[in-house]
DNA sequence: TTTGAATAGTTGCATAGCTAACTATATGTC
DNA sequence: GACATATAGTTAGCTATGCAACTATTCAAA
């Protein structure tokens, strides 16, 4: 094994655990601070229905790079809080669209500034080059595999 | 919610996301195909042993990124497979040495190509200086909130 | 119009993650 | 030496992930 290919283990490691984890659970860690009772997969799922209300579940599965089984428990348990609705489609009866309550519109509110403060204090010292540097490595490496 | 703020929100998305995911899932698949009936987050601490060997427990919750809890079970799932063994060290009680057998060596030897192969795909067309910079920055994100 | 393929979603099973609470051992201070 | 504190590891309970197999619906081609 030479020199060359460990380094790219450790990049592998470093991607998969080092900086995911760790705004994942600072984030997390927030939350709870905070008092509100949300895992981290939840608000992602909330964040992408914050952009864009009512999409189907299949959607979410793209955006939130899950796979069905996922979406379906996480979506199980969303509305269990009562932070979103399964709606049927009616163009096509296969579909769930899957609509934010009011609930959850407030719980935006509420964790705007958590996530930003995260970020801000995730990405301190890091220049804007750089943070595209890693946007664009990362979705090439995305697209290399997908 | 300003513009810049809900960019950094898509870089979270996509550390946490994308790539990493990608990555694992190819992996894993690799192994499925080539009849290794191994996970990758068991991969990934065999991969940390066969670098140094008979590490405690509590050392591979350090490089792994993973709290006591999962290594617990980890080690648990790996020993059944006969891959490692929990070693009493001598001069600390309270400590279990995870130590590799034969089997884990040899493993080593198969899985070394896939894992070369996976991660030459997966930085293909990506150059030294890019993945350098990822490097930095995801160790600067992760030292920021850790 | 029927049949077969594709798509959307669910369920069962195994593994893994995090927190909190626990046991056992080690260490430092009086 | 005794006691408080810290450290290593385990267990329980919940949530989440991934795969495989399943149902229901849609769509397209014979």
């Amino acid at each position: 094994m030479s020199n060359n290919q460990f380094k790219r283990g450790e990049l592998y490691s470093v991607i998969n655990g080092m900086a995911s984890t760790a705004v994942a659970r600072r984030l997390q860690k927030n939350f709870r601070q905070a008092g509100l009772e949300i895992t981290i997969e939840q608000w992602s799922v909330l964040y992408h229905l914050w952009k864009e209300d009512c999409l189907s579940q299949q959607e979410l599965c793209n955006r939130t790079f899950r796979d069905k089984p996922s979406i379906t428990r996480l979506i199980d348990n969303l509305e269990k809080q009562k932070l979103v609705r399964r709606m049927a489609s009616k163009s096509d009866r296969r579909i769930n669209l899957v609509c934010l309550t009011e609930s959850a519109r407030e719980l935006q509110e509420r964790t705007i500034d958590l996530a930003n403060q995260t970020m801000n204090e995730a990405l301190l010292g890091i220049s804007r080059e750089e943070i595209d540097t890693v946007k664009q490595v990362l979705q090439k490496v995305y697209d290399n595999l997908v």
